[in-house]
DNA sequence: TGGGGAAAGTTACCATGAGTAAGATAAGCA
DNA sequence: TGCTTATCTTACTCATGGTAACTTTCCCCA
């Protein structure tokens, strides 16, 4: 990552608006409208987008992102709220008015690695974190799926009278595994997503120990 | 993350060596010793630990670390090398001369949790990249630990007479699933390491399906 | 109705850290 | 012996996260 090629050197930070306090009281803006710059931003210029960027594409200054959103690890935590909310969207909408098979967790995975791919550079903007306490900021992404994920497994581990205790470890699993493997389908090293997501439920459906039914 | 509260301003870059070719032609320092020094520093002082502070404690400058190991994102890959190198060794003293049973396969499970959290700011350091490619780091990472395991569970599926197409697929997905848990495991809102492996042994093992053979 | 906070912007700045250019000194060869 | 080259340190540039300082408008109270 050289910094003296700034390519055609983008022009920012021409926000156009006199200093201080704006008639009206107060700019229309919320944190919705910043949210929806950064995601345009991201997906312009990939993961490294800037805050100042964020900024000058909401027509903005960076005090007010600061204000509005918070952070740059606050940024990126709210875009992961929305990335996961379209998460999950999308794969109840795969999911929905089926009974729980093979071939839906297939279609689980499937609709996952789809919308990952959907969503490129943000998701890499959102799992990538700054080096510093990067470590709890992708937990608490991860959190945001696996929460979820353990209560409903765990309500079903319990119906079908076996230890919910493992529900926990097998959402955090579950996350990890789809994020390493989303990353493997971006990086465009892997089989196609359809494969990949029927290999990822042969896995997870029956196990390393394969088919004790054969058939 | 503020940045005004500099702990005890740490005293840094006091190489005491006169600039200008040392006497004998060249310093004898090789990249063993200055990944060495990253490691202690990383150890010290967390995973935002900086190349500056990593030249200091190998008693050199910054130029020449990028001399010796390169940018910062080689020397993550250098150390995530060290790493992987430690855990294939742990897995394969946990596993030595064992058949592959539901009991080894948690065994090995907590190896590599173990040994994650013996080395946990290296994890983080390794595995938190910095924004930028990210993704092709973090990927090339993973990459060390599941080719070998892809080769190993494409050998094992081929001689039980199953196809070995998944293998990459699972191989990446298990070593996604490590580390997302030890993340969890290291944040320390987890049960302890050995439930967690037993946890995902018996995911792995018998499937989401559960047992088949009720026993 | 006017005036003085308080609110809400922008500009200008600081600190940090990656990466590099420039300067200094010794080796090596003619 | 002197010039070139190799190999260090110092000192810098640049980008970026975050904040302080300044400016303008609102709004309330005398």
């Amino acid at each position: 990552m050289k910094q003296t090629d700034h390519m055609s050197s983008i022009e920012m930070s021409s926000v156009s608006r006199r200093p201080g306090r704006p008639r009206g009281g107060h700019l229309d803006i919320g944190p919705e409208i910043i949210l929806d710059a950064a995601e345009r931003v991201i997906r312009r210029d990939g993961a490294s987008a800037s805050i100042d960027a964020v900024a000058a594409e909401a027509g903005i200054t960076k005090p007010i992102v600061y204000a509005r959103v918070g952070s740059r690890a606050e940024l990126a935590n709210a875009l992961a709220d929305r990335l996961a909310l379209r998460m999950v969207t999308a794969t109840r909408d795969a999911m929905a008015g089926r009974t729980f098979t093979r071939d839906s967790l297939a279609d689980f995975m499937k609709a996952n690695l789809v919308t990952v791919l959907d969503h490129r550079e943000l998701f890499l903007y959102v799992t990538g974190g700054s080096t510093d306490q990067t470590a709890l900021s992708r937990l608490s992404l991860a959190e945001r799926s696996a929460t979820p994920l353990a209560r409903a497994l765990e309500r079903w581990r319990d119906g079908v009278g076996r230890d919910p205790g493992v529900a926990g470890t097998w959402a955090y699993a579950m996350v990890g595994m789809l994020q390493m493997v989303s990353l493997w389908v971006i990086d465009d090293t892997s089989p196609d997503p359809g494969s990949v997501a029927d290999h990822l439920a042969e896995l997870l459906w029956w196990g390393l120990a394969g088919e004790r039914f054969p058939s």
